[in-house]
DNA sequence: CCGTATGCTGAGAATGGTTCTCGTTTTAGC
DNA sequence: GCTAAAACGAGAACCATTCTCAGCATACGG
């Protein structure tokens, strides 16, 4: 690791190599990758990685403020940058799932103060959209099982 | 509450005694519950449902809109009524958790226009900030355990 | 009353993404 | 080189959730 840096700032945070491979992978991704995708992508990349490391540095990158992560339904979850800014529609039922191009915290009318963060310093967010999809609308009304 | 007189949706679904049961302890919470938690609730309220029911009930009544569902960082899966509105601030290193009085989507400023929407219709979302709680600032740099 | 179709239930097994363990390998500092 | 500390990774463990499937309840026509 890099020997200098000052502590408590992220963006100073010394990145190790395979950090900065995971990153590379991210940011080349055009969307959201899940930890095993990751995996498989440094595998293919001659960069192997043990899936336990690719997960305890994307901790450790999440922790740094370089990398976001959001939870699927369905268990899984996915990676990107941090600056990569967006929010999806899923679908309850069939769990089918859409870019949404709204941001609630871009648009500014979050009143988000000091006061109400209270010393808590954000790094990013989440905004999800939960309903049902236009074909599971017309399917059946909820067959009662 | 009535037993019925509900003047909420298009699709009058009719509920069975055991989603009732699981709504009700719901709506009795004060707070979010996961499924374990519901199934260990109805248990000590003489209404023993086997775990598999429990799931299947709540993932019926998400469908039916009357419940919400959020993924922790842990994996747990929590539910709440669906008119229950809360957000939180959850630190990316300890995994502490607090609520956030604010809603991106009470406060009216998102254009979430039909067109936008395409014919989703939409039950419920999340917003969840997410960052560095004030004591894992403090504490060393990046230390992992 | 049957007989049959249909759907709900739940104990236990299976699933699968993530985390943990711990011996090995690499790095940092001298 | 040498030693201490940190990072690594193969495989085991974890654990919330889902699946399986036989049993039970209900509906309804005959
Ligand atoms: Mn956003
Ligand atoms: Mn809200
Ligand atoms: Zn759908
Ligand atoms: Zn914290």
């Amino acid at each position: 690791m890099a020997p200098h840096a000052h502590p408590t700032d992220p963006s100073d945070m010394p990145l190790g190599p395979r950090q900065r491979a995971l990153l590379a992978v991210l940011q080349a991704a055009d969307a959201e990758l899940s930890g095993q995708e990751l995996h498989e992508r440094l595998k293919q990349a001659s960069q192997r990685h043990g899936l336990a490391t690719v997960y305890r540095n994307l901790r450790l990158l999440q922790r740094s403020g370089l990398v976001r992560c959001r939870k699927l339904t369905n268990g899984e979850s996915v990676y990107a940058p941090l600056e990569r800014d967006d929010h999806h529609l899923t679908c309850v039922s069939c769990g089918h799932s859409e870019p949404l191009p709204i941001c609630p915290v871009a648009t500014g009318g979050l009143g988000l103060t000091k006061v109400l963060l209270q010393g808590f310093k954000p790094l990013f967010h989440t905004f999800e959209i939960h309903g049902l999809c236009r074909s599971c609308q017309q399917s059946e009304p909820l067959a009662h099982g």
